[in-house]
DNA sequence: CCCAGGTGAGACATGAATGTCTCACCTGGG
DNA sequence: CCCAGGTGAGACATTCATGTCTCACCTGGG
């Protein structure tokens, strides 16, 4: 039967192992093949029938991200409306992501390489794309670019998921707290 | 003339295999001890004579970073003036060592240990004060919490380091970037 | 019942990084 | 000149993660 294609559990087991192995590598990002697979609840055997090796495994990884951050973007529909409504709509989106976004962000391994995996450039463009719509809209001030913002927005993901599984900040505040902080800074107005 | 305490040169040339190592790590966070030694135009044999081994060079590196990091503390007089200004200083004295510290930020290994260095602690009480300072004084908003705007602080700095090695942003831009964005936030505003 | 396919457990080889050691060099001070 | 101390080069053993393999199990479908 199986010779006929995956069967219909594979893929699912795949998944289950996949998220089981962000969330491990999220935490410990030097967990061993071994840890991954009893964190997945399988035996190493198996893992190594579903990914041919480590390497395999983290592009897999790399994979999830790219899709899952393309699915969010476009769940935000960047397009829409107020600039600053669509960051708010891209984090909400993106938050289920960040863990995994936050792992891969640290393995800079992956961009070292001579051929970096250009769903990152794509990713890149479209929000730098997004920063660069509210600053010609006039709602974003435009002494910082739209780079420095993509990079900014990057990095407080990757603390905030940090932070949270941590426990020093509470997971119910994460997207508030990105958007408030990337969007009006620190710095307590009189106005509105 | 060794045994009666270390060599005049020891300590210079400690310093100085330490800094190169810190400017490997940061770009290739991987490197191996023997990648580290030629960095520091030194050989393998050597290094090992300075330090015991990969463990206790980045013990070394966590000691540099702490140790760099209250010094722009205290360069940075956190307890002067307005906030504003003081998270302005800080950033400013903290740039020369944001490469070490995003290093020393992603090697999560050394904080999932019972014992993480204390110094950490610290060094976050100190910045985490400053902004409840600046709550306490009105010039920071006070639905963002004192820890994630510390949490922030370190994402940005760790992004903004990692994006001029990069080259994605000037390096001149470097304190402008981060104090901007975590103060101002990306909105433009009609006042001042 | 029987068996094909997936699985877990474990043995085994491999490779890479590490840590330790020896030895020759060479350099500067006595 | 001589030599003590530091150094570089390299051999060597060790450790550990990895990748591959075999074999027994057991489970569900024919």
């Amino acid at each position: 039967m199986s010779h006929l294609g995956y069967p219909c559990l594979m893929a699912l087991d795949r998944d289950h192992v996949l998220r089981s192995a962000a969330a491990l590598l999220t935490r410990k990002s030097t967990a061993t093949m071994d840890e991954v697979a009893r964190a997945a609840g399988i035996s190493r055997a198996t893992l190594h029938r579903h990914f041919a090796g480590r390497d395999a495994l983290v592009r897999a990884l790399e994979a999830l991200g790219i899709e899952e951050c393309e699915a969010a973007l476009d769940a935000a529909r960047l397009d829409e409306g107020p600039a600053t409504d669509a960051v708010h709509r891209l984090v909400r989106e993106i938050e289920p992501a960040a863990g995994l976004l936050a792992f891969l962000y640290t393995e800079n391994q992956l961009f070292e390489g001579e051929e970096q995996n250009q769903g990152w450039t794509r990713i890149d463009d479209r929000v730098a794309g997004l920063f660069r719509r509210g600053q010609r809209s006039g709602e974003f001030r435009i002494d910082l670019t739209p780079a420095w913002l993509t990079e900014a927005l990057y990095g407080l993901l990757a603390s905030a998921a940090w932070a949270v599984s941590e426990g020093r900040v509470a997971r119910k505040d994460f997207t508030h707290m990105i958007v408030e902080l990337l969007l009006g800074g620190a710095l307590r107005r009189e106005e509105s």
